[in-house]
DNA sequence: AGCACGCCGACT
DNA sequence: GTCGGCGTGCTC
């Protein structure tokens, strides 16, 4: 006898309409089933979703396709995955298919059944025999090692969350982040504060109250994993087994993502540490889900479903602890806090841990603010920290120069007729390199050598206008009398070698291993003075850094983007934190460059005062009616001309009249995108936004299918991003 | 998204 | 005469 079984693909465009496709099949498939199935003219992946009606005619008879085949050696994906991948798609308005089938590792939809099983039988040999090793060396390592004391603070925080878990919240609100079984949890500790010792106890208290209990860790970015794994790899060395502990993030190989994928779906791996795509991961006995620097963007996808993988950390949490019998915490943690998160806390949604203090006595960084009025209009460095620099140049100590653009002028221009090197792609200028005089555009990578002369004029005098890292670091050189060639004596250091100044930005890390080379220089100190773009600011613990300063984050202050403040805030906080991490060294200074020192924020930063600031904004927020106080979703059009754009936008606008819930929801002009052409499409948005959660959420599923048949001339394509970060 | 089918320009 | 450009349209 022959099942109809309702399966999931990726197709995008369709399934909007039509959620699910029936195949026949011989047999019954569990709901999480990864099978292969016909589809067109090709064969692909999907998953079943569970038990379809028997087509009602003979036609739609007709066209039904069986399944090709089941990939049997996999257990089927869990009830709690699913929902999680059904809620991401319908809050992020794409199809089940899309999110569940881009939340799977890229190789497992390429793999077949044979290849599969030989996968796994070699996986779990390798698992076992080094299970073996595990058990004969477990005898004198049964327990964590490399554990720290811990002082109140952190003692206190623990104590604290896992006293926590008890029902709370209303189960019928469709927020994501209310309707809460066990409360989310924040921990709000300083930059050295030891939150990283933090997470590691959570997981061991969850690792060791449960023989299978699986942790979550998430972090923002690639290029802080290593580190973090290295931690975690010293303190649980003794959990048996390869893939005990596993990475995932775009890093790694396709091969590599699979492996990692199947121990944490198979229960072999205990603990998971990834960057957003792991909120994802098949993760059958979830206990606990970290996400560390919570307020990070990198935590929201700017691709695909444009999913928030901390908000999901959240939504997971809840879903694993009301489908299961054992609870799943989630742990977010920042010095710096988003200030949904923020909110969250003051509302008494999530439950706050707060480690206000240092350790190991090492002072917060002293914040200097410098009034650049006083100087002449050009000014890179004030004399006063040209000085200090130089003071930690003499001590042995490192500084942290960091600048929010690399390359070294962000434009070039002709003084006699005006001519700008603008991107003939864009709509943007390019920047001026001066390393391998080029002009390149950051937004569609186009490069070409600088002219000798303005194209329009023939004028020879053509100038870089403002400042890049290249220029900061060359400048830099020059205004302390730090010579790269080896003749020159130029400054010195106590010991009488030269002083070394380096860059750190995009442009220096591109090649694969060239980050990690120059982070091991700065930790061996070979570096005095390192200039970078805010990558230098985030998460490195290097020791000798006394001094950090921001040349010139005035720009943020005054952004049309209404969150520009809070990421200058938590970029500056964090900057701070570098400084000083070495207790032995005292004096740690944060230096800012600004010509509005009476600003709110900046007050708020010398204060060390996060919850000051956050009252500030949100106070300003809710006045504004803006998030956290209201909802906001884009839809972003991409079309051949702006008119086309736009047309779309108009169009859909036009038809909202008629959508459920149109009336509580505000609907806003389109307007052309900051850069409205990148690489020769025009780009144009319209922002929707409404008080109510839920108004927002009726009115966008809706609107989509209209949406769907607005058809604009010229229009490339067009896509919803629900919570955006940016507008 | 793929991948087909389909209708018009420069090549062995 | 065909190879191939990418413009619509469909996928159980």
């Amino acid at each position: 006898m022959d099942f109809w079984i309702a399966i999931v693909v990726a197709t995008p465009a369709h399934s909007g309409v039509v959620p699910y496709l029936t195949y026949q099949s011989e047999r019954a498939l569990a709901p999480g089933s990864l099978v292969r199935v016909p589809l067109g003219a090709r064969e692909v992946l999907g998953i079943a979703w569970g038990e379809a009606s028997a087509p009602d005619n003979a036609a739609q008879r007709g066209k039904t396709k069986s399944v090709i085949a089941s990939l049997d050696g996999l257990p089927p994906l869990d009830a709690v995955w699913r929902e999680l991948v059904a809620f991401a798609a319908k809050y992020y308005q794409r199809s089940i298919g899309e999110v569940a089938l881009s939340a799977l590792p890229p190789q497992l939809r390429e793999i077949d059944t044979a290849q599969l099983a030989r996968k796994q039988r070699r996986q779990e040999k390798r698992q076992s025999t080094l299970e073996q090793v595990a058990l004969q060396t477990q005898k004198n390592s049964i327990e964590p090692r490399d554990l720290v004391a811990l002082h109140n603070e952190q003692v206190e925080a623990i104590t604290q969350f896992f006293s926590k878990n008890t029902a709370v919240g209303a189960p019928h609100n469709t927020g994501i982040d209310s309707a809460i079984a066990s409360q989310p949890a924040l921990l709000f500790g300083a930059t050295g504060s030891g939150k990283t010792e933090v997470y590691l106890r959570c997981v061991q208290e969850v690792l060791a109250n449960s023989p299978d209990a699986q942790v979550l860790v998430m972090v923002p970015e690639i290029n802080l994993t290593p580190q973090l794994e290295a931690r975690f790899r010293t303190r649980f060395a003794h959990l048996a087994g390869a893939q005990a502990l596993v990475s995932l993030h775009s890093g790694m190989t396709p091969a590599q993502r699979l492996t990692s994928w199947l121990a944490a779906h198979m229960g072999v791996a205990r603990i998971i540490l990834g960057t957003r795509m792991a909120v994802f991961a098949s993760m059958p006995a979830l206990r606990l889900i970290i996400v560390d620097e919570e307020h990070d963007a990198s935590y929201k996808a700017q691709d695909g479903a444009r999913h928030s993988a901390r908000d999901l950390a959240v939504l997971r949490a809840k879903l694993c602890s009301e489908m299961n019998d054992a609870p799943c915490r989630v742990m977010l943690g920042s010095a710096t806090p988003s200030l949904e998160s923020w909110q969250a806390c003051l509302q008494g949604r999530y439950q706050r841990l707060s480690m206000p203090t240092r350790v190991g006595n090492g002072a917060n960084a002293r914040v200097r603010v410098v009034d650049m009025r006083q100087y002449p209009k050009k000014t890179l460095f004030a004399p006063a920290l040209l000085a200090a620099i130089l003071d930690r140049v003499a001590k042995g100590e490192q500084s942290l120069i960091f600048l929010n653009r690399r390359g070294y002028a962000p434009v070039l221009a002709c003084d006699a007729c005006g001519w700008k090197a603008a991107c003939p792609h864009c709509s943007a200028f390019r920047v001026f390199h001066k390393t391998d005089r080029t002009l390149r555009c950051h937004h569609c990578g186009l490069t070409e050598r600088v002219p000798r002369a303005c194209p329009d004029c023939g004028n020879i005098d053509i100038a870089p206008i403002g400042r890049g890292t290249e220029k900061i670091e060359e400048q830099l050189a020059t205004a302390l009398g730090i010579y790269t060639s080896a003749d020159a004596p130029g400054l010195q250091r106590p010991d009488g070698s030269a002083v070394i100044i380096a860059r750190m930005d995009a442009d220096t890390t591109r090649l694969k291993g060239s980050l990690e080379v120059q982070l091991a220089q700065m930790h061996r100190g070979e570096v005095d003075i390192l200039v970078g773009t805010q990558m230098v600011a985030k998460g490195h613990d290097f020791r000798r850094i006394t001094l950090v300063a921001a040349v010139n984050p005035d720009s943020a202050l005054f952004s049309s983007d209404f969150r520009a403040p809070e990421r200058l805030f938590s970029l500056l906080m964090q900057a701070a934190g570098r400084a000083g991490r070495d207790a032995t060294l005292a004096g740690a200074q944060m230096w800012v460059q600004t010509y509005y020192p009476e600003h709110a924020l900046f007050t708020a930063l010398k204060a060390n005062d996060y919850p000051g600031f956050a009252a500030d904004q949100l106070r300003e927020r809710a006045q504004a009616g803006l998030p956290p106080s209201s909802y906001q979703a884009l839809i972003r059009a991409e079309a051949r001309s702006q008119e086309a754009a736009q047309a779309f936008l108009h169009a859909a606008s036009h038809q909202a009249g008629t959508v459920a819930a149109f009336e509580r929801v505000t609907l806003y002009p389109a307007v052309p995108m900051a850069i409205a052409r990148i690489a020769n499409v025009e780009r144009a948005q319209m922002l929707v936004e409404s008080h109510s959660r839920t108004a927002l959420q009726k009115f966008l599923s809706d609107w989509q299918p209209i949406l769907r048949g607005c058809k604009t001339k010229g229009l490339i394509r067009w896509a919803m991003d629900v919570d955006p970060l940016a507008i």
